[in-house]
DNA sequence: CTGAAAGCGCTAACAT
DNA sequence: ATGTTAGCGCTTTCAG
């Protein structure tokens, strides 16, 4: 039996250090089944004694379905990804589910060689960010027949059900804010190239209401780098060192708005009187810069513990329910840039 | 065939429409053996025609290894571990392998827990980070035969190969600099309760360099609560108003310093004449502060590359090589805090 | 409550 | 260069 190293033992042995079928042993491990305790004391005690792994491969070809849940995010990068993924982590592993995943850096083509790839693994799930595929990935998430969650973003058509908050209503309610507060001539600071299409759903709300008010857009600048703390100190620098000075800045998240502040903090600009800020996000270190930010607060852990629960639920592939938009909101932070 | 909707297809169905045996298509998803290329292409036709989606769980379960890798860290709420998931990632997405993960929250029996369902998975590698693991998940990991690898630490003994740098020395390096500075009296700033048994191998090098140097640590504050940039200026603000002010502070990382930073910036206390500050890791968004903080730089995103590449490397298990050190290093970054 | 038989989809090991 | 056979370890299905 143990022939060499290769042979990690399987319910075959558990089955006759215990007296029983192998189709007990599975009973038992799966906890399917009626079993008498005096039974499945002994299969345990045999289990402990030879340390059997189950195979969760063979119980997946078997079954015709993993306990994996694929999981395809732009980047870790961003705190906004990491925090989601560490709540459909504490989702899924509550109900022993584990998280396969893969990166696009925000490309499609990208997402579709991933969302095939991770496929392969028979999930029981997937979780996709944002509400934009390729009709190639539409079609492979079809064709497989793995429920699917899409996080962040509600403004469009979910694939099935979407758990985030409205991108525009964020960029509509910093405007009216920032407008409110008398502020009538932006610049727009993003990133990524505009690959990060869930700011561009935000700047598209921000534009709109500004413009409706009579403001003004003065221009809209779009680093080609990921977004980062020192990139909006540069962009920042770069606008105020300008010809005109705008009366406030939109940064498409908070690590940008916080280059900005320290920016400011580093050149004696004062804050909100000589350039007023907003960013999005509302990240936990927010609260310890000198200057508190005026930001949109998301539900970024909520958003991926509520897609964990979901793929990990027990319940069958819901009845085909309808495509669901599962508005997690978000809070508008006043602090102090505007 | 296409019976209901659960009829996915398989190689054999491939084969049909392609007009050859079930082997050759394997032969061709997999790339392996000879295969003319006529039949090659008419193979990929069919099985794009079909939509055909290899099952890794059948072909794991055969061959005795998956190409998945099981990753094993204790938070994502550092960015010194999402840093090197990227890295991990990214090495392993190189060669179609992926991560399935779970967090331990600084906790050993959660370490254990993991390490025994992810491995039911059949990984053909591993990743740990540090090298201090109960003796059940040595046990366990023995008994599997996994590839391992551990990351971030280097003081110690690993299970097999290591990737990191040595966190003591840091800690002395860092002590030196800051003796030589003409600091003497110093208190530390940890959290996460001491936990994070790499901050505590610092702490330790700090210390001993300190005492040879015949400096003093006037005392050494540990939160409960995981290191944030909040919690470092709360605790820094309690130290500064505290009786007895020590020339600097040794934090153990750069979260809790740039707290003390933003702090002071707040406050209009005088870095480092006031108060001298150091930290570690050395992550990007230092660079956009208004002062810069001393610092260690780790090769984080680089470690785990290199654990990645290790583990996804075709190569066999490694002709029981002796366990392993790699020394990734770590820089002296001399900011203005000290 | 427990067992026996069958087979999930693939690849290893031989054939040819 | 391609085909045949067997079986990885488990769960489904059907018996009892």
């Amino acid at each position: 039996m143990t022939d060499r190293k290769t042979a990690r033992p399987t319910m075959d042995d558990v089955a006759d250090l215990a007296g029983v079928s192998q189709m007990t042993v599975s009973r038992v491990m799966s906890g399917k089944g009626y079993i008498s305790s005096e039974v499945r004391d002994r299969v345990n005690v045999a289990a402990l004694e030879i340390g059997y792994v189950q195979n969760r491969l063979a119980r997946g070809l078997r079954s015709e379905k993993s306990s994996l849940i694929a999981v395809v995010l732009p980047t870790l990068g961003n705190t906004v990804f990491t925090e989601a993924l560490s709540g459909i982590t504490d989702a899924l592993t509550a109900q022993s589910f584990r998280p396969v995943f893969g990166l696009t850096e925000y490309s499609e083509d990208r997402e579709y060689e991933l969302v095939r790839d991770l496929l392969s693994w028979r999930p029981s799930g997937i979780v996709l960010a944002g509400l934009e595929h390729s009709d190639q990935t539409r079609k492979a998430i079809a064709a497989s027949g793995v429920r699917v969650a899409e996080i962040m973003d509600i403004d469009g058509e979910p694939i099935s059900t979407a758990f985030g908050l409205s991108q525009k209503a964020a960029g509509q309610v910093t405007a009216q804010h920032m407008l409110d507060k008398g502020h009538r001539r932006f610049i727009y600071v993003g990133s990524q190239s505009g690959a990060d299409l869930r700011a561009g759903k935000r700047l598209a709300g921000f534009r709109q209401t500004v413009r409706e008010a009579g403001g003004t857009m003065m221009s809209e600048l779009i680093s080609a780098l990921p977004s980062s703390m020192i990139e909006g100190r540069r962009m920042t620098a770069e606008i105020l060192s300008g010809p005109q000075r705008p009366d406030a800045i939109y940064y498409s998240n908070d690590d940008l708005a916080a280059g900005g502040i320290m920016h400011c903090l580093a050149e004696g600009v004062s804050i909100p009187d000589e350039i007023a800020m907003a960013g999005f996000n509302g990240l936990p270190y927010l609260d310890a810069l000198p200057i508190q930010l005026t930001t949109i607060k998301t539900p970024r852990y909520d958003i991926g513990l509520k897609a964990g629960q979901l793929l990990a639920s027990q319940s069958e592939i819901r009845p085909n329910a309808a495509p669901q938009l599962v508005d997690l909101g978000f809070e508008l932070n006043i602090g102090q840039t505007c």
